[in-house]
DNA sequence: CTTTAGCACTCTTCGTGTTAGAGTGCTAAT
DNA sequence: ATTAGCACTCTAACACGAAGAGTGCTAAAG
């Protein structure tokens, strides 16, 4: 299993190449159509003991005997670490991609909801995008406002610009100046605070002046608390999945219906992705190291972008995706990372294709957000 | 094809049997397999007879010489006008939905959401849910609330207690003070006005005395409009969509995926669903009529809930959709009627179940949404 | 006139067997 | 180290036959 030895570089070829033909075309590779189509100048033999060495090694399977090969999860890890040149997106999807976010610059949700099914129409994949976290995003200002008696509307204002609000019921004697006063008196106490400090305890102790009788307030800090704490809400955005049944895996009616019911379980799939923040990214294959030939050594995908995770086949830690392949990445909200936004579907998934796509989906984003984040600091200079 | 005689007893009863059954099973049903499970007193041979007149007059369809039959889509049209009788929801069925949408009082679409996803759970099949149309409302109140320089949050309060907003770009130079005088005007001017009735014209005379230099206050004014109007953006939520995979009428992969491309593009869903309000219910069939026999007569469920619209097969105007059947109802916010709940499944469906379900859901929500609209009447009350 | 038993007929489904083709691994020659 | 040649294996596709389910028709019975 494990006595790595350097690929060479024809070895290497090779399974770029059958990884290639499998994702283009979903059947198991031979060694007579590798040869024709990729132009190698030696004879189908020789390819057959490569191929067959490859497969001990780990990297090919064959379905059965007399078939053809197929990647591994192995064999596709180390294309898409080492192998995969990834092309910068064609400048009229660019063009369309730009256009279709251009129209949701105000609103946080409806971004990311647009970047998800801008990824999956682009990609012919399901695409995933996950509401930013806000935990460590500080208060700035809380708002209630009064809708009519025993209804008011809570609205939270985070830093980088960042607006969640959330209907309320109040006690029905409260006025609306009462609210406002409270509303101040939480801003006062709490603003500058990260979501992740404010607590019950914190907001009742900021509003411990106002002049009400504590029964009263006691609800409409709740409010605000739960408020305040739904802000951190992760939602998942899921789209296109109707895509994955135009792919040959998916026609076992079997498969398909074990995918969509995990990603009907969209808080498992949110929870997943959201602690692969955590993850340290799965550590390559050293047997693809770059041996310093004076060959043209195309640098890695991998050590170029560490910010992207890929997840194939075993890797995904979640019943019923193990035939997936998972490419996600991260954007930010101002500086710091937020949010995930990725791709899932087959494990013979255009990996150079979605990387372009996904990659300049979460460039607009993070260029729409950090625009978003530069009023904040202004805001923040007048204050001084 | 017409000539229409009235059925006897005995063949609608066949009917009944033969549709009970193809909906248990799936599979055709044959004639010994009537007589024995259904306990009738005639022989295979006699039902025989009915069903070959039954399929001639158009109820029933034969897949091929030597199966069992199967009902068309005028047999289920018959089944479900007139011979089908729904039970009460289970209790314990209808404390689980009442207690899932509990907790959903104060928010709008978050019960719209929450009805269809437990209406999908329930049912097992696809839940469709508009959310109302406001068009008929009266605008309430509207405020403009400053988030930060150039950007602010458009809060719209409808009758019946609907509240929407909407984020926006406002010229950067504005203060809070003149955003809310600005708002102040407008919901002077237009409060008590239909959201149908409020034109641009409108929000503008309603702000022409605003002390602003007209350019900026444009801008505003448009922002506000839209917000105002958006108020009345129809919304479809869809859940359940991996449910319809278990049901063997979507166990080809063509099938299913021609479904899912056809509930993707849910613009065209939700238009069609919100246009079913002005149709006509398609008219039952005069053969089925109950020809008075002392016989007890069981009241035909379309008579007694004429809200219910039912789509069979090639009833339903949408591509891809006609090998389904479609339920749905309306719900109300305060006392008008305002949006459309149901359920996409196959033809093959439980009816009866599926309408008690609808019946016990819509009723559940209508009851959440009354409350919200008395609150309503209150705060009218006051302010005379 | 309605019902029913009997029977021939039809059509699908399922298992089996056969064949063609693709692709491999091995061996021996280059 | 490469390659031509060849035997071998496995699948996919097709044909065939038997089994089974269900019908329609006819003629007899109620």
């Amino acid at each position: 299993m494990s006595e790595e030895k350097l690929l060479d570089e024809r070895k290497k070829s090779i399974l770029k190449a059958v990884v290639d033909d499998y994702i283009a075309t979903a059947e198991p590779v031979g060694s007579k159509a590798l040869v024709s189509k990729y132009h190698f100048n030696v004879s189908p033999a020789t390819i057959r003991n490569e191929m067959a060495e490859l497969e001990t090694l780990g990297y090919l399977e064959q379905p059965h005997t007399s078939a053809g090969r197929v990647p591994s999860d192995k064999g596709y890890r180390a294309y898409v670490d080492n192998l995969i040149q990834v092309e910068e997106l064609p400048d009229e999807d660019a063009d369309r991609i730009r256009d279709y976010l251009q129209d949701s610059l105000t609103e946080l949700t409806g971004l990311i909801r647009k970047a998800s099914s801008v990824l999956s129409d682009s990609t012919g994949y399901t695409s995933l995008a996950l509401s930013p976290h806000m935990r460590r995003s500080h208060l700035q200002q809380i708002k209630m406002l009064m809708i009519e008696p025993g209804r008011a509307l809570v609205v939270v204002v985070l830093s980088a610009g960042v607006v969640k609000d959330r209907l309320v019921r109040i006690p029905d004697i409260l006025d609306a100046n009462q609210l406002m006063q409270i509303a101040a008196a939480i801003e006062e106490g709490l603003s500058g605070m990260t979501l992740d400090d404010i607590t019950m305890v914190t907001v009742a102790s900021a509003a411990r002046n106002a002049p009400l009788p504590e029964s009263l307030l006691n609800q409409v800090l709740y409010e605000a608390y739960v408020a305040i704490k739904q802000a951190d809400n992760l939602e998942l955005y899921i789209d296109g999945q109707h895509q994955l049944l135009s792919y040959p895996e998916f026609h076992d009616v079997g498969k398909a219906r074990c995918f969509f019911n995990t990603l009907a379980r969209d808080g498992i799939i949110a929870g997943y992705m959201n602690e692969m923040k955590e993850q340290e990214p799965l550590q390559g294959d050293p047997a693809l190291a770059n041996n310093d030939h004076n060959r043209t050594a195309i640098t890695p995908f991998k050590e170029q972008n560490p910010s992207y995770m890929i997840r194939i086949g075993q890797e995904i830690a979640l019943d019923g995706l193990q035939d997936c392949s998972f490419v996600t990445t991260t954007y930010k909200v101002g500086d710091v990372i937020a949010g995930r936004i990725g791709v899932i579907g087959p494990r013979r998934m255009a990996y150079g294709k979605v990387i372009s796509n996904i990659s300049f989906v979460k460039q607009t984003v993070n260029e729409h957000l950090k625009r978003l984040a530069r009023g904040d600091e202004i805001l923040e200079e007048r204050q001084k």
